[in-house]
RNA sequence: GCUGCUGUAGCUCAGGGGUAGAGCGCCUCCUUGGUAAGGAUGAGGUCAUGGGUUCAAAUCCCAUCAGCAGCUCCA
């Protein structure tokens, strides 16, 4: 009796492999030219306290069958696995307990590795790498030294050596000092006053996740935006590039729309609105004094037209960005974000306070609360008035948080009439309404539009602007930017949304900053910065008493001793940077350091970067769309200008694995005597309690399985079919209690099952509850596997007497045939579900047989061996090979064994299916026709009716249209 | 609010203009000397709803409903 025992089986295939590197990656410079390069990459995990979880084991099964099947068709793979190993909950941990976080990561790296190698996945693990090695994280520190040493030529759309920055004859002129300054102004890795979310009573600088109604997450306490003086990286120069490397990428059209919007590229004018000085607040929109505003602002024109639109607008003019130009005439009032640098100018001092109050309050907001949901508008008047350059009309000027300082110019022109946002402001605080786009006749709201009643986005023909009127949307902004530019009031611009990337934490643990500022003779920074030389890297983290935080906003390690902070170079003292880099830094380049993991010569070495790049398949969670895609994609591309790396995109094609939800769970509602309520009747109140439709708090209980029964669309009690309950699949969480741990399930099922299992849950893309039944169902198909080869009757391990050395017959070959064309397929295209169905049919077939060929089985365990590696393994073991399956060749289908020498096909009358026929696959239409003709119950279904149309679809069915 | 995806068996999902499918679960029968028992049968679906195109629609088109996910004051 020897049954299939995949905790004796698994471990031992995993030490054979281990023993014989059978998964070692190839020398590519030895394989010949023929021979395929495939680069097979997981998104790495940051290695957590917790191990992991089976929603890792999903993307790193469907990377693993890829690469065993693309070795087991002769390419060469790399597929190398790591860890991103800086991360808070180390260094929190370590502010808890004293340990240093280099310990527990280490301890975590451990225990993922065992996880990872206990499910059999085929890493070359001569490869990995952790961010947090001092061998990896001196090569991020290079790289942000040549971000340090790059600026960006927009011109030319290339990031070029800071050396061969131009530097204009003004700045020359003042000195050494002022050059090195300029170039600073210019780098990639630059220095600049950020707005941070800073909580006093914690101690630190907290990210904006972490802010909860201008309250930290953790403790509720206050959280102020503070400027501070911050590292930032200039990806918005590289916008343009990162827009346009997208087109050639394999990626879902999803992923690829997110990082569009995010960039978010849109294309309109900047205006300037002269700004009247002293104009009092209540008199400028009078008749009179409109009138005596005209002279300076003549005059402004007038040098306006002869210099033109400058860089910067001055102190006299406001300047905003508008993706509407055309709408101008339609502008009636102004608005400045919080932080407008021409605030103190524009605020009259009647409006003082009020407006200092509101600023105040702003600050207490992160940009995601000015900017999430339906906010009620908010603002007040600055008691300053501008200009409107369409047509000399005075408008006020308001000071609003729905005007982010960050975008275009931080101010804008605000039009009611045409944006919804304006609209709304102008409903709350009784400002005027100008309609200047006429919308389609059909417009349900025309005449509320056009009374200035309701706000219209969209575009139309132009009223109301002067000698505009009449001409389309399109054409009105075209003429009017470039007349207006012609006076020296507007230009074209365009903007993103994108913004730099504030580069440095105020943290312990990540990867230490290679600068060092100056000092002077007192000990005080000179504002002159240098990179650490190259041959001093890597710039290690200093040791500290403990990791707690200090209550200034400075990083832990300006607690470190001098010996490590103050350095001496060339005569010269300086200090360390003592801010972190963020987590994103490692993992913005660890695929390339996969390609050459030992080199301490460089970062990779060219001609292995040649072969091996790019990454052909990426696999990892859609939570990383946005800003690791984004941020790899923009060193990658630094690194391609100047020279590091040939190819422009690092990610080829990426696929993202869906979420595995918890187990599906039924939740029924009672009220307070313990009746049970139908969720019909269930609602909310204003803090998220269940209550019912008449106001009775409610409670909610977990209902098992047994208790609730299918109806229509949802479940209902089984004790009483009128109540409903919910049922739904929740994401695994430890606080839920729903997680599924993979050490239980290889435990309890073998890691071959939960492979299969994950694999065979769904499409690899798509959100799945977990069910664990369904372990138990692929693990009875690995099950019959076995039988199908072990004879489960004897006592020793033999073979069973099935297998026998034969040919296929027709039906068997068939199968077989059918089995590796769809596994090929499906695998190729990464639809491992569909696949592993089609196995199941196989040994459904080959289970019934009572003659089991050899060959078949033994074509049927390459197949298999990617999905189920330790089984297929042993069972080819078992059949007489002393050689890994993983290395024997992919099986080829045979056409000619596909198909079937008499197949049934249905013979329809008007469309109803009345009778099914046996004919030769091949068979004509005619032929078809006259064996369905030929049927009897055919014929009774025509009865005395007229055949009108006969069709015929070779292969497939007939259909009889009669009358 | 916007965008995207999905509605097929009790569950999880394939399929896809031409015969309604798989695994699990369930029913019945058979086998069993071993800790996940095995084998054989079978039941179960108006392919979300309503229109349209077609000889033929679960499939294509339109609308509606439901669910899920993501984004959201970017001027």
């Amino acid at each position: 009796m020897v049954r299939y025992n995949p905790n004796e089986i698994e471990p031992r295939w995993q030490s054979y492999w281990e023993a014989n590197q059978t998964f070692a990656t190839p020398d590519l410079s030895k394989a010949g030219d023929d021979v395929a390069k495939r680069y097979v990459l997981d998104m790495f995990p940051y290695p957590s306290g917790d191990g992991l979880h089976v929603g890792h084991p999903e993307g790193y099964t469907a990377t693993d069958i890829v690469s065993r099947f693309a070795r087991s068709r002769g390419e060469c793979v790399l597929h190398p696995m790591g860890f991103d190993a800086f991360g808070l909950p180390a260094e929190e941990h370590a502010i808890r307990t004293g340990e240093h976080p280099r310990v527990q990561t280490q301890r975590n790296i451990d225990n993922f590795t065992r996880q990872l190698k206990m499910l059999g996945f085929s890493y070359d693990w001569n490869r990995v790498l952790a961010t947090t090695d001092e061998g990896y994280f001196r090569w991020t520190q290079w790289i942000f030294l040549v971000l340090f040493d790059t600026w960006f030529d927009s011109e030319a759309q290339v990031g070029r050596p800071i050396a061969e920055l131009p530097i204009p004859a003004e700045v020359q002129a003042q000195g050494e000092r002022a050059i090195e300054l300029y170039r600073d102004s210019r780098r990639l890795a630059y220095q600049d006053d950020a707005l941070v979310n800073w909580c006093a009573k914690l101690g630190t600088v907290l990210a904006n996740e972490e802010v909860v109604d201008g309250k930290s997450e953790v403790g509720g306490h206050p959280v102020k935006r503070i400027p501070l003086r911050q590292w930032m990286l200039r990806i918005t120069d590289y916008s343009e590039r990162l827009l346009d490397g997208l087109e050639e990428l394999q990626w879902p059209a999803g992923i690829k729309k997110l990082q569009y919007d995010w960039i978010g590229r849109s294309s309109g004018a900047e205006v300037d609105f002269y700004l009247q000085p002293g104009v009092p607040s209540d008199a400028a929109s009078s008749e009179s004094d409109e009138g005596a505003a005209r002279g300076p602002f003549v005059a402004w024109k007038r040098e306006r037209a002869a210099s033109g639109f400058p860089s910067e607008a001055g102190s006299d003019a406001l300047r905003v960005y508008t993706t509407r130009p055309d709408t101008l005439f339609g502008a009636t009032y102004m608005v400045v974000s919080p932080e407008h640098p021409l605030i103190d100018r524009l605020v009259t001092p009647d409006r003082k306070a009020e407006v200092d109050t509101y600023r105040e309050q702003a600050s207490f907001k992160s940009d995601r609360e000015r900017t999430e949901g339906d906010l009620e508008k908010t603002g007040v008047f600055t008691g300053s008035h501008a200009i409107n350059p369409a047509d000399g009309r005075s408008i006020p000027v308001w000071v609003a948080d729905y005007v982010l300082a960050g975008y275009g110019t931080g101010a804008i022109m605000a039009v009611p009439a045409h944006d919804a946002r304006d609209f709304e402001f102008a409903v709350a605080f009784d400002l005027p309404v100008i309609p200047v786009v006429d919308p389609p006749n059909d417009h349900p709201q025309h005449d509320e539009i056009l009374a200035g009643q309701a706000c219209y986005v969209a575009e139309g023909i132009a009223i109301h602007s002067g000698d505009y009127d009449g001409q389309t949307t399109d054409e009105v902004k075209a003429k009017l930017t470039a007349s207006l530019a012609e006076q020296g009031l507007a230009c074209p611009a365009v903007n993103y949304k994108l913004r730099d990337w504030l580069f440095s934490r105020q943290r312990f643990w990540g990867e230490p900053f290679p600068i060092l500022h100056e000092l002077d003779a007192d000990g005080n920074p000179t504002g002159i910065k240098r990179g650490v030389p190259e041959d001093q890297l890597p710039v290690t983290l200093p040791e500290l008493e403990d990791f707690k935080p200090h209550g200034r906003p400075e990083p832990p390690l300006a607690k470190a001793d001098d010996d490590w902070l103050i350095v001496e170079l060339d005569g010269k003292r300086y200090r360390r940077e003592t801010n972190t880099m963020p987590q994103w830094a490692g993992s913005c380049w660890y695929y390339l350091r996969y390609i050459d993991p030992h080199n301490t010569q460089s970062l990779i070495d060219p001609e292995l970067e040649k072969t091996w790049m790019p990454v052909d398949l990426y696999v990892g969670g859609a939570e990383h769309a946005v800003l690791h895609l984004l941020y790899s994609r923009f060193w990658h591309k630094v690194l391609y200008d100047r020279g590091f790396v040939t190819c422009p995109e690092p990610f080829q094609r990426l696929v993202n694995q869906g979420m595995i939800l918890g187990e599906v769970e039924f939740t029924g509602y009672v009220d307070s005597d313990k009746q049970p309520v139908s969720t019909q009747q269930v609602r909310r109140d204003a803090e998220g309690n269940r209550i019912s439709k008449d106001g009775r708090q409610l409670e909610t209980v977990r209902l098992a399985e047994e208790d609730v029964q299918k109806k229509g669309e949802g479940f209902v009690l089984k004790s009483d079919p009128s109540i409903k309950v919910d049922s739904r699949a929740f994401k695994m969480s430890k606080t839920r209690g729903n997680v599924v741990n993979p050490d239980g399930v290889v435990r309890d099922y073998g890691a071959d099952s939960l492979r299969l299992y994950e694999m065979f849950m769904g499409p690899l893309e798509a959100t799945k509850p977990w069910v664990m039944n369904g372990v138990g169902g692929v693990r009875g198909f690995l099950d019959r596997v076995w039988r199908l080869v072990v004879d489960e009757k004897s006592d020793e391990l033999r073979l069973c007497d099935a297998v026998v050395d034969t040919d296929c017959d027709e039906e068997q070959l068939r199968v077989l045939h059918q089995t590796i064309r769809k596994v090929t397929e499906d695998t190729e295209a990464m639809s491992f579900n569909t696949a592993i169905a089609k196995m199941m049919e196989f040994s459904n077939h080959f289970t019934r047989c009572e003659q089991r060929p050899r060959h078949a089985l033994e074509t049927f365990l390459v197949l298999l061996n990617p999905y189920a590696p330790h089984l297929s393994e042993e069972l080819w073991r078992l059949l007489g090979h002393d050689e890994s399956i993983a290395l024997q060749p992919w099986p080829q289908w045979d056409e000619a064994a596909l198909v079937q020498s008499s197949i049934e096909i249905p013979v329809q009358v008007n469309g109803k299916v009345k009778a099914k026929i046996n004919v030769s696959p091949d068979a004509t239409q005619d032929q078809m026709i006259e064996a369905a003709l030929a049927s009897k119950s055919v014929a009774g279904s025509i009865g005395d009716k007229k055949v009108v149309k006969k069709i015929a679809v070779p292969g497939r069915m007939v259909n009889l249209v009669v009358k």
